[in-house]
DNA sequence: CCACTTATTTGTCCTGGACATGTATTTAAT
DNA sequence: ATTAAATACATGTCCAGGACAAATAAGTGG
């Protein structure tokens, strides 16, 4: 058990980093040669070998740039300091009760009780609604295990755990909200270069529990197949989701090559971190601000149809 | 429309093409320099631009070379060689009603019938029972949706589509199986390099069908990991899945590494195409030829501890 | 405070060489 | 005749360092 642990904390090679930390090989090179960080060891090839305090340094810095920070910012920092940085952005306002119940399911994953994680899940789930479910336990959870895991307090095993069970009650509940059939029929995805998986998971939940028609195509769908598949389909709202990691300037260009593309019956819906404060450059795109949002943007948008169904009937 | 279609056509650059292939940019550049294939455009920069045909003719030898050709093999071929090879492996046993059945799954996905789809399979799933209907529709139909995506006859949306309405049903499936809770305690994942998801899906939902207690870890989990969390959770198997993508000779070679560093009272189970006619060279390793063996590994196993169990309690 | 222009930052792509490791083939041995 | 070791060949990954477009920040004027 010793072994393994020390075990894991052997150097790791260029490919490994890239796998665990998503920061491509290329970058890890160029930013060696331009800010002397990382800088691994070498091998008696000449082949890098990643330290494991620079891989966790990296997955800090990984964190920082998902939230907005530049590489020239962060890549001279140590790691107190980058810690501080992580520290000034989570300003988040939980209640008692959400830090309570997140605590105590995080709890459970350190515990690598899988199935009490799981059966706790269901039981807020069953006591609170699928609403208030995930907006204010599974959204606050997403948040602490990402957190924990920048911080080193969660295992690789401990987070694979987590988004597995969560998948399994999520779309346990989508598929048992399924059969409502009603309008709008939204199709829900992501970009190629967004691959954030349990945040269109939310959404979709979500829709559903709204009664909507909700389909997902799952992430990093091509773009022109977005568009071709909306029109064929019927349906009446693109729905995309932008995590932080995507670039929020490259978000609002590419939205709005989109909305050009899309056609203009269909309303296109877009979330995530990556629009916050963005609401002005996108044209003819609703931006959902929150989670809490998707509710009103669905009422509006069947407010709007019914004035036109009674108008065009009349 | 015609336009969009056009549009999925043009020239791919070489993210793409490997966001597209899974094959790696520097391999595609070597075998540019050492094949001559692929071939690409180049833009006004000298920047690689692949055309629509060589990224398909790409598809196809990706699936020969994970079904063990060879790249000298395949490289020098053109389209219709390369699809008489993929005919020459293609020699399923299926049932009439098996492809008839696929057959029209299949249409419903092209048709794009999200909805139809999902109840179609639970349809099946409710007639067949769950083991019944993971080896007899679901995993012949991941084949066949392999095959026609190759041949060109599904889109990306519609991959994805089967991907996601497959993965909402098993995982239904998979909660509403749970609360079994009987030995053995399986651990099921996949090792770093792996990331075939669906293959695990079906697997654990098999396992529970059983009446075991399996635990997924999802994929893509480091060697050291593995070990770590199966003996800290008192596991009584780990389970591993090798696509045919997984190099047949690489798989033996962790697989009795990761023997050595496993408890000696966990089992090591092991399956999946890279393991085919490997047995002899698996040494206290199961191997999982197929899905219908996996109900007779859980018996073996049961069996033999109730001996033990027995004599132990004598 | 917003829109436009200029300067800087930053990721991705390129070439071509090197080499360890994976796989096929041959040879020896049980 | 199958299994095992030894050889030869095939193949993916890594490296360096240069180049450049696109993304972002900073500066400028409404």
């Amino acid at each position: 058990m010793m072994l393994d642990f020390e075990d894991s904390q052997l150097p790791m090679r260029i490919a490994e980093v890239e796998r665990d930390t998503g920061l491509a090989k290329e970058t890890l090179r160029v930013w060696e040669r331009r800010y002397q960080f990382p800088k691994p060891e070498r091998d008696e090839l000449g082949e890098r070998l990643y330290p494991f305090t620079q891989v966790e340094q990296l997955r800090v810095i990984r964190r920082l740039l998902d939230n907005g920070f530049r590489p020239s910012k962060v890549l001279g920092k140590n790691l107190g300091q980058l810690h501080e940085m992580l520290d000034s952005i989570n300003q988040s306002n939980l209640t008692h009760e959400q830090m309570v119940r997140c605590a105590s399911l995080l709890k459970l994953l350190r515990l690598h009780r899988g199935a009490e994680l799981r059966q706790a899940l269901n039981h807020v789930f069953a006591r609170e609604g699928l609403k208030r479910f995930i907006i204010e336990t599974i959204a606050p959870l997403n948040k602490a295990v990402g957190d924990a895991w920048v911080r080193g307090e969660l295992t690789v095993p401990e987070e694979h755990l987590y988004t597995e069970q969560v998948q399994n009650v999520l779309r346990h509940a989508i598929q048992n909200q399924q059969g409502v059939d009603d309008r709008p029929n939204i199709l829900l995805t992501t970009f190629p270069d967004e691959a954030h998986q349990l945040g269109i998971l939310m959404v979709e939940a979500l829709c559903l529990a709204e009664g909507a028609n909700c389909l997902s195509l799952g992430t990093r769908l091509p773009i022109a197949d977005i568009a071709m598949y909306a029109q064929e389909g019927n349906f009446d709202v693109v729905a995309l989701s932008f995590s932080g990691a995507y670039p929020s300037q490259v978000a609002v260009r590419d939205l709005n090559q989109f909305r050009e593309r899309l056609d203009k019956n269909i309303e296109l819906w877009a979330g995530g971190q990556a629009l916050y404060r963005k609401e002005k450059r996108l044209h003819g795109i609703r931006v959902v601000s929150d989670l809490d949002h998707i509710q009103s943007l669905i009422k509006s948008w069947r407010d709007v149809r019914q004035v036109e169904t009674s108008r065009s009937v009349a």
